[in-house]
RNA sequence: GCGCUGGUAGCUCAGUUGGAUAGAGCAUCUGGCUACGAACCAGGAGGUCGGGGGUUCGAAUCCCUCCCAGCGCGCCA
């Protein structure tokens, strides 16, 4: 964003003066304050500066505020034992939001490419509530670094490789009679899956043909291939409709599936073992780096072949840091990967360093994230202990939503009550998601992930329909408002200030992709919205004011709209 | 055993990298709708920040130690 960001241009300005006042190196720790009798920004700096050139730290303070003097657009204060609280005029957010702009887009001028692993699904099973938080996730980052204008590659690696595929290509088989429509047996992919498991587990000659499948599924054996490749794309198409209806910006053209990788395996332990990294261990090739220790201080290997010959995923994860470094040349890769794989990931980056394949400029950066839990502390399944299918999670949000809308506001159309469940439903589920830390675990309880009160994504929507409701109240068109914006109640001047903090918050997310830094500005925003709204009255107004707030509010609106679009949440004109 | 996370209000979670009297939501209590939309607003109550040491002007945050929970630690992905 290119936007003006106040906290920086503080940082600036303080800084400058304060080494004005002699102090070397001078860092002001620019911070919001948390209440509005410290000001609306806080310079904590004065104090270790203080201290590290013997001053006292108020008489350091004064001496900063002299220099600083009477500012046109800031006021200070000391306060404490050595705080500076900072107050920004009206006139100089009123001139800041009249340039305030949602499209703006990045400062620094370089523009990154960012690969971003996330999502990546296995198609053996069908896509289940802990695919939420990874697919969810990366989104927020892919569109967030895109409205950054940098180039993002989204990487979905799904797994579509393995052991598992054989009992489902041999029941494929099994129950097809030649000639017929394949995709006609896959219609209900989850019946499917039970049924060949089931099948695996019961029968041992099935059990067999099964095990004989992957060897020809390796092979590359013709019948084999062509009933994988149906099976694959029927799977991947239901992947799809999930993200469709989660709205997530994947489509099929950003599958990078584990299998694309086969046969760059034996090449990458070619050049593993040309730069004499290979150890054999037990039958298997292994790296070992001294980084790593197991159980009792034993080297820990990074199997890159296993004894049998195969090829663990480690391996097929190397090829993947390989082609992400070499053919795509990100500046930059993000895994959004759950946080049991932190060891895992650590051994891919290393060993990929050690191979080369990942140039010292490069970020490989693993974002991890907690597993989702139930009531009582434990993973999150059903009663027999299955997952939860996802898309049984969505039509339960949009449900309730629905019943909810059925409930308030029965003059829409049904039409319109079923569009705005689902953008009530999706975005409680990607809300509730996102405004959590990211690294560890959560609860996840129906009535808190649906509850559409509060700190929840409805919460927001609903502040914008509020804002729509007065332009069609008026009769007014929000892009012919040109007048300028007078800000004269406290909660006026709040409420535009948040506004040009969204810069603030892009930024803070930025630094380590937490997504509840973002939640937590978009709920500051609406919430100031909120109070501005009942008290200070718009419509009712004279001209000029009415004018004023209508602007405002606008300016909200398109904030809150492009901050929901951030985090893949959208907003409805009536709800 | 070793490593990585985490332990904050009854519940679910924040806490901008060491700043002021630790904040939200839910639940609870008190007010506010012949509506610029009450999915809301204004306010109250609720805390030994797992325990104990330490570092300093200042600690939920950094260091040490102990307790508890989760995850990981050679051929599943």
């Amino acid at each position: 964003m290119n936007g003006l960001n106040i906290k920086q241009l503080l940082d600036e300005i303080i800084a400058q003066a304060m080494q004005q006042a002699g102090i070397e190196h001078p860092i002001a720790q620019i911070r919001q304050s948390q209440k509005l009798e410290f000001g609306h920004y806080q310079a904590n700096g004065i104090m270790a500066a203080a201290k590290k050139n013997g001053y006292p730290p108020r008489v350091l303070a004064q001496k900063v505020t002299d220099i600083l003097g009477d500012h046109a657009e800031f006021s200070f204060e000391i306060a404490g034992p050595g705080f500076i609280n900072i107050r920004l005029k009206a006139a100089f957010i009123e001139q800041n939001i009249a340039q305030f702009s949602t499209t703006n887009s990045t400062s620094d001028g370089k523009q990154k490419t960012v690969v971003i692993d996330y999502s990546a699904p296995n198609l053996a099973k069908e896509m289940h509530i802990g695919h939420l938080r990874s697919t969810v996730i990366g989104d927020t980052a892919a569109r967030v670094l895109e409205s950054c204008n940098h180039k993002v590659v989204r990487a979905n690696h799904v797994g579509d490789w393995g052991a598992q595929f054989g009992s489902l290509l041999a029941y494929l088989d099994q129950i097809t009679v030649v000639g017929e429509e394949i995709s006609s047996k896959l219609t209900d992919l989850e019946k499917f899956y039970q049924s060949a498991s089931k099948l695996f587990r019961g029968d041992k000659e099935f059990a067999a043909t099964a095990r004989q499948y992957v060897v020809k599924l390796q092979s590359n054996d013709p019948q084999c291939y062509y009933l994988w490749e149906k099976f694959i794309g029927v799977s991947l198409d239901h992947c799809q409709s999930v993200y469709d209806k989660l709205n997530i910006s994947l489509t099929i053209a950003d599958v990078k599936a584990e299998s694309a990788y086969n046969e760059d395996l034996p090449v990458i332990v070619k050049i593993l073992q040309d730069k004499t990294l290979l150890t054999e261990s037990d039958g298997a090739q292994c790296v070992f780096l001294d980084e790593f220790k197991g159980k009792n201080e034993r080297p820990l290997p990074a199997i890159v072949r296993k004894s049998d010959g195969g090829y663990p995923y480690l391996a097929t994860d190397l090829a993947a840091t390989r082609h992400r470094s070499e053919i795509i040349n990100a500046d930059e890769v993000l895994y959004v990967v759950g946080a049991s794989q932190q060891l895992h990931l650590r051994q891919v980056f290393a060993v990929a360093r050690a191979a080369g394949f990942i140039g010292p400029e490069q970020i490989f950066r693993h974002l991890p994230f907690g597993l989702i839990l139930k009531a009582d502390g434990k993973p999150f399944k059903t009663r027999d202990g299955a997952d939860v299918k996802l898309i049984d999670v969505l039509n339960e949000a949009t449900d309730r939503a629905l019943k909810l809308i059925k409930e308030k506001n029965s003059s829409m159309t049904e039409q319109e009550q079923l569009k705005v469940a689902e953008v009530v439903g999706i975005g409680a589920i990607k809300y509730a998601e996102l405004s959590k830390n990211r690294t560890t675990d959560y609860i996840f309880d129906w009535d808190t992930m649906l509850s559409f009160e509060g700190n929840t994504a409805p919460y927001l929507q609903y502040a914008y329909t509020r804002i729509r409701s007065l332009f069609r109240k008026s009769s007014t068109d929000p892009s012919r408002l040109t007048n300028p914006i007078s800000l004269q109640e406290d909660q006026e001047i709040l409420l535009a200030l948040r506004v040009l903090q969204l810069i603030e918050a892009i930024e803070a997310y930025l630094e380590d992709y937490q997504a509840n830094i973002l939640c937590n500005y978009l709920y500051e925003l609406a919430r100031s919205f909120m109070s501005f709204y009942e008290h200070c009255p718009i419509l009712t107004e004279s001209h000029q004011i009415k004018a004023s707030r209508l602007q405002l509010a606008n300016v909200t609106a398109q904030t809150l709209h492009s901050g929901l679009a951030l985090l893949g949440i959208q907003t409805v004109e009536r709800m």
